[in-house]
DNA sequence: TGACCAGGTCACCACAGGTTACCGCCGAGG
DNA sequence: CCTCGGCGGTAACCTGTGGTGACCTGGTCA
């Protein structure tokens, strides 16, 4: 069972769990590209993610599909079409992602602002990755 | 210059850059932490981050002051005393985390539902990790 | 002959995060 | 007196794994 409410310093914490998987790296990226249309194919989910490998792709969509958050569909034709999606609870998750690029959207400039004032700073010892 | 509004597929997307820093290991768990009081002391927050290593505390908190989330505040007593606090920016983003943790809540048993269903479903080849 | 489809497989690496040890300084306890 | 622990870290070192790129299949379409 997982942690109860506000219980962020558990490990098994629910809010914990869910930034593990939606933080990775190309997640909201598949989450945006599959949003726009009800099924999306591989290869044209490829063209959407400028960058990710075809590996990286089936990996990631393997992850979200045990997770319940895509839908995948194979037709039996040959050779096979499959066909991904959002479920209605990676549907619901658009939400809280909304708010949370909104917020991005307004204040990450603030925080690049902070991150070069830091660095001008101290321009030394400074922290290099580490995100 | 961060990208425009929904370019989630651009990587420096402000969405991204935002997940990127938040879902880093310990770094909900220190918003919580710092967010119940207005400063608290580095023992403090070890005392309240089980398991974390004082490297990684202190990596971290470096990470989240240089990002402008996080006030780190010495007194030049003797032995120095320090204390960190979240800033303004780093209060703002509460609310998004409320709403995270909210979703989360309420569906991440969804989550390990489907998760559990989808490793009966096919117990060979599961993708172990990969989160 | 080649390209597209939906991946699978192998090898590789960068790095976040963990471990252990250590520092100077202090006050408390025996 | 001496030692022990707390304080706020730093330095050196190691590992797991998420991510990458290159190459493979086996069929169909043009």
């Amino acid at each position: 069972m997982t942690a109860r409410r506000g219980d962020l310093l558990d490990p098994s914490c629910p809010t914990r769990q869910l930034l593990d998987r939606i933080g990775s790296k190309w997640v909201s990226m598949l989450f945006l590209a599959l949003g726009a249309e009800d099924e999306v194919r591989f290869a044209e989910l490829r063209r959407r993610a400028p960058g990710i490998s075809s590996k990286v792709l089936a990996d990631t969509l393997r992850v979200l599909e045990r997770d319940g958050f895509v839908s995948r569909r194979v037709e039996p034709t040959v050779p096979p079409a499959v066909h991904y999606g959002l479920t209605p609870l990676g549907r619901s998750l658009a939400a809280p992602l909304a708010v949370l690029r909104d917020w991005a959207e307004t204040h990450m400039a603030d925080v690049d602002d902070a991150r070069s004032a830091y660095d001008t700073r101290a321009p030394v010892g400074t922290p290099k990755s580490m995100l």
